[in-house]
DNA sequence: CATTTATATTACAATCATGTTACAAATTAC
DNA sequence: GTAATTTGTAACATGATTGTAATATAAATG
C-alpha cells in the first residue's frame, strides 16, 4: 500500500500536475528534474514505479532508463512526445515497461500506472508465475502460447489478450465496457459488440463445443467471465 | 445511479445534442452557457462529472477548471478544439481528468464519461462490502453471484437487481412504485404488477417453499421486504 | 359468510441480449 | 505493390428474459 512513485520531468508544471493527481490517488510522490537527480533518487529510495520523460537535461531518458534497469526492477513508464515511434521501440528495448505519448489524459496515465503496479503485485508472490493452468488449458504468459491438452492453439493477438485478461482473474465477471478498456486499450472507442465477436472466435478455438462453453461463460445482462478451476 | 452531469458550452446546439444523448443514457443533465454560470451551478449542484468547453464567454474553460478544482473533486473532461489547445490542458496546472478533441463521436464521449465515472466509483468507498450474508444466502456483489448454502443460484439480471436492492436494506418495506423506480429505473412506465411477477420468480429460486417465503416477505397493502437476519 | 380487495400463479407475447454469420477495413506478410 | 490474415462492423437469427394479462387464491371487511 501507498506506493512510492518517482516522477522525472524537467518541466515543473508537468511534475506539479502529476504530483497533484497521483497524490490524490494515494501515492507517495517523489520528483526529479534531470537525469542525474533521477538516478540518485531512484537508487536511494527504490520507488515502486517510475514515470520518466525522454527529454531531460544532463542525460536523457533513454540513458537513465538503461542505467536504472541494471539496478532495479520496478516498472518504468516512458513519457514520449507525440508520434515518434522510434522512441517507443527504443524505450521498450532499453527496459521500459510501458510508454505514454504526450499529450495524455490523466485518466490514461492513472490507468497505466495502476495497470503496471497491479502487474507487479500479481507476479510478486510466489516468484514468477509464468504458466497458468485452468482445466485442460495452459497459458504460457511469456511466450504467448495457449495449449489445450498440451496441443498449442493458434490464437491471434486479441484473442490471446482477452483470454489472458479473463483467465488471470477467473471467476470475476467483466462488462463489455470494462473489457474494451482493459483489453483493447484506454483509448479505444469502437463498437461494444466487438467483444462478443472476439469471444465467439475465442470459443471456436478454446471450447470443445463453442455453443456450450465451459471456459468462457456469458453472464447475461452483465458480461463475460472465465470459469474458475 | 442516475449521476448528475454538468455540460458547459456556449453553443446551444452542442449542449442540446449532449443533453439528448446523456439523458438517453439515464444521466441527469445540467447546462451552463458561460464560465460564471458554470461555477455557480457546479458549486450549488455538485455534479458527478463536468463536461467543460474551453472557449467560453466571461471566463474561459481553463479558468473555470482551475477554480472548480479547488472546491470539488468530480472528474472534469475538457472539450477542446483540435490541436494546440490540447497541450495547454496538460501544461497548465489545471486538474482536468480527461479531454476530448472536437469533433468527437458520441460513442467516444459516452465511453469517456462512463470510464471517468467508473474510475471514481471504484476509488470512492474505501471499504467496499464485497459479500453480503443473510441467513443461508450469500450475495457476492463483485461477481454477480448469489449463493444459497454455498450453491450458486442462477438469477437473471432483474432478479439479481431486485434481491440486491431488498437485501441491502433488509427489514425495510418498499412499495411497488418505489421498487419500480429504484430497481427498474426512473423512466420506467410499465405495469406495477411486474414487481409481483418478478418477486414470484425470485422466490421460486431463493425460497425453500415459494408459497411460504422466509426471505422475501409480502407486507400486505404496502409492498415487499427482505426479512432481517 | 358473502363480498371486496390484494396478492399469487400461470401462460403467453413482446422485448431484448447474445450468438452467429458475412463482409469490409485494416493490418501484416510476402 | 498484392495476397493473406486479423479485426471490426453490421445484419440477422435465436433464445432467454421480462412484461402483460387473465385467472386463482387468500386475506380483510362488513
Amino acid at each position: 500500500m501507498n506506493e512510492k512513485i518517482l516522477v522525472v520531468d524537467d518541466e515543473k508544471p508537468i511534475v506539479d500536475i502529476l504530483r497533484y493527481n497521483l497524490s490524490k490517488e494515494g501515492y507517495n510522490v517523489l520528483a526529479a528534474y534531470d537525469g542525474d537527480e533521477a538516478i540518485n533518487i531512484a537508487l536511494k529510495e527504490d520507488p515502486d514505479l517510475i514515470l520518466l520523460d525522454i527529454m531531460l537535461p544532463k542525460q536523457d531518458g533513454f540513458s537513465v532508463c538503461k542505467k536504472l534497469r541494471e539496478k532495479i526492477t520496478s516498472p518504468i513508464i516512458m513519457l514520449t512526445a507525440r508520434g515518434e515511434e522510434v522512441d517507443k521501440v527504443l524505450g521498450l528495448e532499453l527496459g521500459a515497461d510501458d510508454y505514454i505519448t504526450k499529450p495524455f489524459s490523466m485518466r490514461e496515465l492513472m490507468a497505466r500506472v495502476k495497470a503496471n503496479l497491479r502487474r507487479i503485485a500479481l507476479s510478486e508472490p510466489g516468484g514468477e508465475e509464468e504458466i497458468i493452468r485452468l482445466g485442460d488449458l495452459e497459458l504460457d504468459l511469456k511466450s504467448y502460447v495457449v495449449r489445450k491438452k498440451g496441443k498449442p492453439l493458434d490464437l491471434t493477438f486479441r484473442e490471446y489478450e482477452l483470454i489472458k485478461y479473463l483467465s488471470t482473474q477467473a471467476g470475476q465477471v467483466f462488462t463489455r465496457e470494462k473489457l474494451l478498456e482493459e483489453v483493447w486499450g484506454y483509448e479505444y472507442y469502437g463498437d461494444i459488440r466487438t467483444v462478443d465477436v472476439t469471444v465467439r472466435r475465442l470459443r471456436e478455438k478454446v471450447e470443445d463445443d463453442p455453443a456450450n462453453p465451459t471456459y468462457i461463460i456469458t453472464k447475461r445482462g452483465v458480461g463475460y467471465y472465465f470459469r474458475k478451476q
